[in-house]
DNA sequence: CCATTAGGATAACGACCGTTATGTAAATAT
DNA sequence: ATATTTACATAACGGTCGTTATCCTAATGG
């Protein structure tokens, strides 16, 4: 029965990293130690595996925005917002953020990804917007949209791009726009 | 030698559709009417021919960006702003924006290619921040970087979301982000 | 008028694609 | 103890992958 799990994150890993078109189902399964025999026991297809894919990272986002918001209460937005855009930008691809590198797969899928994948995304921006009071957290699901649009454009360009500097210039500027609070302190400091 | 481009524009078409590892060389070459002994012609290889893409895309973005300043002038940022989430965020994923359907593909991509993608995004950078002042519009490279991570971060969830009306809820959230003035104005009538 | 070249079609290469069928060994159920 | 099911491996299916080699045709240059 762990088997299947193995599995699932070997094609979290492969889908983030390669897209959906750029890994096979032998690849995945050699990912995770098996043959592609055992991956048809446990997914019906490669877009199957594709879907609980999505499930299984959205989910990791919504879980770690909450353990933000209770490990870091009222500070939880511009911790979460400097963590995303600082080590989850900077890891490796394939242990990238889904709501990051596979949202751009899920708009080439078909309508029942996207399905799967909005059920998801809804519970995140429901999240955000309902976490505790914090410095310049969205307190609603419209700024959130706004919020999650910016990280993850933000992200996406920054590694798109080769130079590291540029990259963390991208992504300082999408934190003084998430948290504004900051710029200003260094403005009066 | 219009081959060549009609062979680019396929290219162009089929990366954004279905990504670099969901097109092939004989499916560029079909769509462009002509075979893949066509394509070796003109192109050294398939990833030679997504750099090229990625770089016509680009400059096609920078060309738009500086039609809507010289077009628009004063309002040219709110109305780039609105079509950018509008019509460009509706049509076919074939047709989409370069900078929004190809960026992820990159940042899977080699060094040579983040590196010519690279260039290509620092022109459009610079395009925004030193056009005609407008209304909320960008007028450094800083907040040019956050304004283009929300626009291709919520084009980009918009794309994936299967519920239209989710979708212009999104796009919705990131226009009153971008232009704040129109929020301003709704709220006064 | 002939030689050279360029653009493109056709065909083939081994490798991999997603998927299915079959084999098999262990676990479970009867 | 035997029958059934489960979880894999193995092998094969037709098809497509990116790329190269070969051939043909039309234009160009002498």
């Amino acid at each position: 029965m762990q088997t299947r799990q193995r599995i699932l994150d070997a094609a979290g890993r492969g889908f983030r990293k390669g897209g959906f078109g750029g890994v096979g189902v032998d690849g995945l399964a050699k990912e995770a130690g098996v043959t592609s025999g055992a991956f048809y026991v446990h997914f019906d297809s490669k877009v199957a595996a594709f879907r609980e894919s999505i499930v299984q990272g959205m989910s990791d986002v919504n879980r770690a925005i909450r353990q933000f918001q209770t490990e870091h209460g009222g500070a939880w937005w511009p911790t979460f917002v400097r963590f995303y855009l600082g080590a989850k930008r900077t890891c490796d691809l394939s242990e990238s953020c889904g709501l990051q590198s596979l949202t751009p797969e899920v708009a080439r899928s078909d309508a029942t990804s996207r399905a799967a994948f909005e059920a998801e995304l809804l519970k995140v921006a429901t999240t955000i917007a309902a976490g505790p009071a914090s410095t310049d957290a969205p307190s609603d699901v419209e700024s959130a949209w706004a919020a999650l649009a910016t990280l993850i454009g933000a992200v996406t360009l920054a590694r798109a791009v080769n130079d590291p500097t540029l990259a963390e210039q991208i992504a300082a500027a999408a934190e003084r726009a998430l948290v504004p609070s900051l710029v200003i302190k260094n403005k009066t400091a």
